[in-house]
DNA sequence: TAATTAAGTGTAAAATCAACACTAACTATG
DNA sequence: CATAGTTAGTGTTGATTTTACACTTAATTA
């Protein structure tokens, strides 16, 4: 079956945050320009993954399918949080080069729906079906072709309001995971730090947090217990909070 | 100066909230569609209002446009809160009838970028420009024309989200307004009931808020003291606010 | 001048937050 | 095998915030 996109001038872009134990990572696209005449590389662009939408499909399957070709993954975490349609937003010169390259006309505004996804790193096996990506450390993305550096700037702060909101943060994580680990990712994703001992206070009020029998290991000190994250526990103890906190 | 549209299928929607001291309320157009042939009116549907976005703007500054040609304000609290796209949202009968009218292909998605704005309805003289719009209580809303339901159910989780984060009830109220009033936006936006004293507490430890020598007049009882809301004190006083609720 | 209506105000118990330091369990090394 | 190194894990106290709750005040109207 062919498969048109729905409208050359709408995409979906899609913020992959990754936690490795470390840091926050995002997942880039490395785009080297070929030159049409003398088939060498012309420059090479660092940008958010992104696609089309195809016409038979809703722009939110079309954000899973942007993820599943890259990362082989299904049921990942996924938010839509802004739509980018600034008039100016193409108008670096390698930006309107690529478009030009690609047979889109870059005078035309691309209307582009932005995603962030979460996932845990470690169950990514790049490179997938030959597209060059790879995890750049939030902290150090440098400059980004089109306006994907607004973009992902806007995904943090939707990231940084919903993990404050909602236990989002399993979703960087394997399935048991220690609360170490746990603390670690709100304190990358919040820019700040939290005591140990009022960070599991808290979060033991929560009753979706359940412990196992297991036990880190591999590791040259005194292993964590291993928690998993329970949703029907969490689905059932949500309740409406009235914080009009401001 | 001849404006084109940027594309037939890329619109603002503004869901127009309003409130007039006692009930929520939303900006809605009453569309007539009248029939080619005979010239007499088919059906009416009520829809949220929008347009398309133009070549040379930004989509708020389509979104302000629609505001102002309905409403003749400008510095109106405005928001965007969702992109949709889904490949069915305008199959009912009557919305196809209206695209075919309007000169569009009723089989062509329309995305639409979904904003909400607040006002004062007292603010507002309606009947702008010759539009027939009409304000509604949100809870007697009945079905709206293409997904526009769905699309002011979202602008509610929306609303609600927000307002539990930042001081936007006053968007909805004069700028010399009482405590009680304020309340009752919270109240009527949450679908809860608050405590007087609790409220008034919490409320008056944010500093924003700025007594007025005047007082209400006109009504038959003990007359409220009026406040104003001071946008200096409150964007010296918001600090981040670490409250990873859930 | 009495009735009606909404405004405005305080307190006490419970829950939450914020600050703070030591012991336990494992690995690696000498 | 003893020691050093590393991170896990745990409780208390004072300050702040939340929650629940009822009466007096100031205006209008009858």
């Amino acid at each position: 079956m062919l498969r048109r996109p729905l409208n050359n001038y709408i995409s979906v872009d899609c913020v992959i945050f990754g936690y490795n134990g470390q840091e926050l990572q995002v997942l880039l696209v490395d785009r080297t320009l070929i030159d049409n005449s003398t088939g060498q590389p012309e420059f090479t662009d660092l940008t958010l993954t992104g696609n089309h939408i195809y016409e038979d499909e809703t722009i939110e399957q079309a954000a899973y399918r942007v993820l599943f070709d890259l990362t082989g993954l299904k049921n990942v975490f996924l938010d839509q949080f802004k739509t980018f349609a600034h008039p100016d937003r193409l108008k670096k010169e390698n930006d309107r080069k690529w478009l030009l390259h690609d047979g889109r006309d870059p005078d035309k505004r691309i209307v582009s729906i932005g995603y962030f996804a979460l996932l845990a790193t470690q169950n990514i096996t790049l490179e997938w079906k030959g597209r060059n990506v790879k995890w750049v450390s939030v902290s150090e993305v440098g400059e980004l072709a089109f306006d994907h550096n607004q973009i992902l700037e806007e995904a943090l702060i939707a990231l940084r309001n919903k993990i404050k909101q909602e236990p989002i943060g399993f979703e960087l994580l394997p399935e048991k995971f220690s609360l170490t680990q746990l603390q670690n990712i709100y304190e990358v994703i919040l820019s700040t730090e939290l005591d140990k001992r009022n960070f599991r206070k808290k979060i033991a009020r929560m009753k979706y947090l359940i412990p196992t029998d297991e036990k880190q290991t591999g590791v040259s000190h005194k292993p964590a217990r291993l928690y998993v994250f329970s949703r029907e526990v969490y689905e059932k103890t949500k309740k409406e909070l009235f914080d009009f906190t401001v």
